[in-house]
Parts: C-alpha cells; sequence; structure tokens
RNA sequence: GGCCCGUUCGUCUAUCGGUUAGGACAUCAGGUUUUCAACCUGGUAAGAGGGGUUCGACUCCCCUACGGGCUGCCA
C-alpha cells in the first residue's frame, strides 16, 4: 500500500509561543479541508517541547482562534512534552539500530569548531569524532544523540506542492535527535509523533522544505512509512515581505476583533495560495468537496484586505439572520464592546434582512443598523442641526405630517414608500442627507420604507419627528 | 558562504507546447438608484531579464536578477 492511499490523517501542530498566526490559522485550514474532504481525521499537537517559550496561555489562544474559524479537531490535543519518553525510547532504539550514536562533545567544543570555520569564511557542518567512535572509549559524560546522516548521495522529497527535491546528503549534518537532557528536539519529536498518530499527510509551511530532507532520515532509520509532504507557501504582507506585525493584523484573534465574519475569512484564507479554476464565492461544504493539493500554488501569496472584505461581504449577505446575529454577539464578545440590550437585539433580528447585504463587516453592520439601534429621543449635535438645510427641514416635517396625518394602512404606505416616482413627489428623494446626519450620524440609514417594516409606523414616525425637531 | 524553494495584470489566480493569455478583487468610465450600499455595462492592466530546446513556448532546460527559507542541545 503507497503512502498516498493510507486512510487520510492530517494534523496541525502550532507551538504555543503567543497566538494563532493568521499564517498558521491557513496551514491548519488547508490540513482541515483535506482531512474533511476525504473523510479523515485532523488532529490536532501542540508542540511544547520548548518549555521556556511555551505557555497554557498560548495554547488556550490557539484552540480559540481555530474554534473561531470553525476548524474543530478529531480526539483529544496531543502534548508533545508529555511524550518525551516515548521520544527517548526512539532515539535509543536508533542507536541499538546504528543510525543514531551517542556524541559528547560540548556545546562549546562545537561553538569553537564552528568559529574556526566561519574566520576562515566556510561553514561546514559540525561533524562529530564520536560518530564512529567505539563504545568502549565512551566518558562518563552527558551525551546527546545524533543522526548518522548518509554522507553521500542525495536525499529525495516527493513533495504534493513542490514537486521532486533533491538535497544532497553531504549538505545534512548529523543533527541532533536526544538532547544531554534527554528530551527530544524538535525534528525527532515531530517524527515519531507523526508516525505514532498515523498522519498520512503533511501539509505545512514551506520554511520546512529543507526539515522534511532530515526527517525523512529518521523515518528511514526506523522503517516507518514516509507520509506524503506538502509545503505551502508562506502568506506575505501587502508588500510582498514576510507577513510581520508591522503589516498590522497578524493573529486571528485580531481579524475576529476587527469584525471579520468567520465564514468569508475561511473562504479568503482557502483562496489565498489555492484555486480551483474560476471558484471564488463558496460555502464551507464547497470547499471542502473541492479543496485538492494539487490547486495550491507555489509562490507565496500576499494579503489583501480588499478582497478580505469583498469576500465578507458576499458571505455576510448569504448569511442566516438568525446565526449573523448570534455571530455578530460574539463579536461583541471578542471585541470587548457592550452587548446588545434585549431590545436592541429584537431591532437586530428584524433589520437584519435589509442592513446585512450592505456590510462587510460587523461594526458596518452595527452602523449600518443604527437607524433601528439608535436610542429615542434621537440626539442631534449642533452640527448635525446645521447640517439641516431648511429645505430638507421643510421637507421632513411635511412628510411626518403625512405620515401622522393620513389614515393610511401599512400596505398604503408600503406602496407609496416603494414607489420611486411617488416618493419624489412628496419629496423622499431629498431626505436622504438629513435623515442621515440626524438618526446615525455619518452612517447611511435604509429607506423609509425598511424604516416602516422594521420599526412600525408608529415608532418611524416619532423618529422622524425626532429628526425635524 | 553553502543548500533549497519561488517569479503570469497593482493583488489572488487560470493556463498543464498552439488561447484575441481567462476569472476575481482593486481601479477608471458610463448606467440604474430617493441616500449609503448593492447592482448592470464597458475600459485600462500581466508571463522578471537573457540564452537555449522546438515547426511553435507563460508552459521544458540553463544562466542572471529579485524575493523567501534552511543551515541551533528553537519549533
Amino acid at each position: 500500500m503507497s503512502a498516498a492511499s493510507r486512510p487520510v490523517v492530517t494534523r496541525f501542530a502550532p507551538s504555543p509561543t503567543g497566538y494563532l498566526h493568521i499564517g498558521g490559522g491557513r496551514t491548519a485550514l488547508f490540513n482541515w479541508l483535506y482531512a474533511r474532504g476525504r473523510g479523515g481525521k485532523f488532529l490536532l499537537r501542540i508542540e511544547d517541547t520548548d518549555r521556556e517559550r511555551s505557555t497554557p496561555e498560548a495554547t488556550a489562544a490557539i484552540l480559540r482562534g481555530l474554534t473561531w474559524l470553525g476548524l474543530d479537531w478529531d480526539g483529544e490535543v496531543v502534548s508533545q512534552f508529555d511524550r518525551k519518553d516515548r521520544h527517548a525510547e526512539v532515539a535509543h532504539q536508533m542507536v541499538a539500530r546504528g543510525t543514531a550514536y551517542k556524541c559528547f562533545s560540548t556545546q562549546d567544543e562545537i561553538a569553537a569548531v564552528r568559529a574556526k570555520a566561519e574566520a576562515r569564511g566556510s561553514y561546514a557542518v559540525f561533524q562529530s569524532p564520536w560518530r564512529d567512535a567505539d563504545a568502549a572509549t565512551y566518558p562518563d559524560l552527558p551525551y546527546v544523540i545524533r543522526m548518522r546522516a548518509p554522507r553521500g548521495g542525495e536525499t529525495l522529497i516527493e513533495d504534493a506542492v513542490q514537486g521532486t527535491v533533491r538535497i544532497k546528503s553531504e549538505t545534512l549534518d548529523d543533527m541532533i535527535c536526544l538532547r544531554s537532557d534527554a528530551t527530544a528536539t524538535y525534528m525527532l519529536a515531530v517524527v515519531v509523533d507523526d508516525h505514532d498518530m498515523d498522519v498520512s499527510h503533511v501539509i505545512r509551511g514551506d520554511d520546512h522544505l529543507n526539515n522534511a530532507a532530515r526527517q525523512q532520515m529518521i523515518y528511514n532509520a526506523m522503517g516507518w512509512k514516509i507520509p506524503v509532504w506538502a509545503h505551502i507557501p508562506l502568506i506575505h504582507g501587502p508588500d510582498g515581505k514576510k507577513l510581520s506585525k508591522r503589516h498590522g493584523a497578524t493573529g486571528v484573534d485580531e481579524y475576529q476583533a476587527m469584525g471579520y465574519p468567520a465564514a468569508g475569512m475561511r473562504n479568503y484564507l482557502t483562496r489565498l495560495g489555492w484555486a480551483h479554476g474560476d471558484a471564488e464565492i463558496f460555502t464551507t461544504a464547497e470547499a471542502v468537496a473541492m479543496f485538492d493539493l494539487a490547486g495550491i500554488g507555489r509562490a507565496p501569496a500576499r494579503l489583501d484586505f480588499k478582497k478580505l472584505e469583498n469576500t465578507c461581504g458576499h458571505h455576510m449577505a448569504m448569511a442566516d439572520d438568525a446565526a449573523l446575529l448570534h455571530e455578530l454577539q460574539a463579536f461583541l464578545v471578542a471585541a470587548n464592546r457592550p452587548d446588545l440590550t434585549d431590545a436592541q437585539r429584537d431591532l437586530m433580528a428584524r433589520a437584519m434582512y435589509c442592513v446585512k447585504d450592505r456590510a462587510k463587516t460587523f461594526p458596518e453592520l452595527l452602523e449600518k443598523a443604527m437607524f433601528a439601534l439608535a436610542l429615542r429621543p434621537v440626539q442631534m449635535d449642533e452640527a448635525s442641526v446645521k447640517a439641516l438645510d431648511p429645505v430638507s427641514r421643510g421637507i421632513l416635517k411635511t412628510l411626518t405630517a403625512q405620515l401622522r396625518n393620513a389614515s393610511w394602512t401599512k400596505a398604503d404606505l408600503e406602496l407609496i414608500l416603494t414607489n420611486a416616482a411617488t416618493a419624489n413627489e412628496i419629496g423622499f428623494g431629498k431626505l436622504a442627507s438629513p435623515l442621515r446626519a440626524a438618526l446615525a450620524g455619518r452612517a447611511a440609514t435604509p429607506s423609509v420604507y425598511d424604516m416602516m417594516l422594521v420599526l412600525g409606523r408608529d415608532e418611524t414616525i416619532a423618529r422622524l419627528t425626532d429628526a425635524a425637531g
């Protein structure tokens, strides 16, 4: 059975040293899409072997980020640190097999060799004097376990994204697998864990492409099946440089706080560096069905906020009203903003139909809904009052008077309000600007027709009256 | 320094030797519209540079330039 025909198991393996980076989020998304589209499993492993930098808070932040993105994982979250005994066991098995050896060189000795090489302008890899030493000569000192890397030939990486990559063996050093404190290095730990977790496809950033050659040495040393490699390009900032803090938001939590809907975020991230013909806007179910490794590009992609917004706008409009309201409230919590009152939530639910297709983010959704959420009496500052030119003011008064005095039914009003010609006759055409100023500051308002539907006749009249002053 | 990866409109990309090089975002110009938004129509806009291979290269090979990565008892 070839590696490719094994049951699909993917994993996301972040180190808990901060928050969930947007690039990590995309890597997780690709792994998730691939597994979910093939009835496979998507596992989560926290690479917390670096005790200095790993924190439980960071792990929690990562889980939160994944959850927000809607990426659910199978089984328990694996802690790499908890598996340290197993890592050490494998290291010693390799020594027993002769594919690894104990090295007693101290860090100072290694640094000295490197310094000397650098002085000569050379960067030769460190070659341990213990590689071929007789075990009888071993001193009673701390040691590390190093890989016995092949000294000739080349290692082939068959990568689903990058193609076949050939790496000459002499550029691979006898990397350390087990540190002198008996803990595993990253190289050993990933391989042991991926093997033990039956990971069939390793989809990760292409900063690991070279590492794959080193890791393959371990698979071979243990006689383990090599997974399908898929090294995806990293995400870059708008200027083409590696995405970093100076580009603005790098954590997925920041995107949530900015109010991008998760579905839009997922869609955008899926399309960033991956394509399936001309497919642009799709649901998560569609993405799961379409996603494949072959569609992943080989060049790093730049983050484009305009397209992100556009994509989010589509998803906002597509969303179910109730679900959107629910997500809006989650956003308010995430952004540390006050929650809606019961009355506002009710108003929001009713206004959703006409505001959701005008907004790209949750703050914008709120802004578009100001006509419904604003408290009465509508507050008008001096500037807004001045902004009301005499003509608009007159129209507003006439309009409210008509609404108040007429014995029209709701249906009559709707008919009038939706008829552009009629609306013009009674001055609706000129209302937008003053309404906007009065009801929602700088934000746009919906039509008076929408106000009628959402607020009802009496409330609409009341608000217009407020605005008329 | 060594090794590895990459390079199509401003951006994300399609193309898998033969296309007027297509789509989306952005942008520009019209249109529709009672405002914002949305929507409709149309336009501008691309194969980094140089060598090969081939009847024919964006597509295959080499070189250069540029960008990125690895080269740790970090992950």
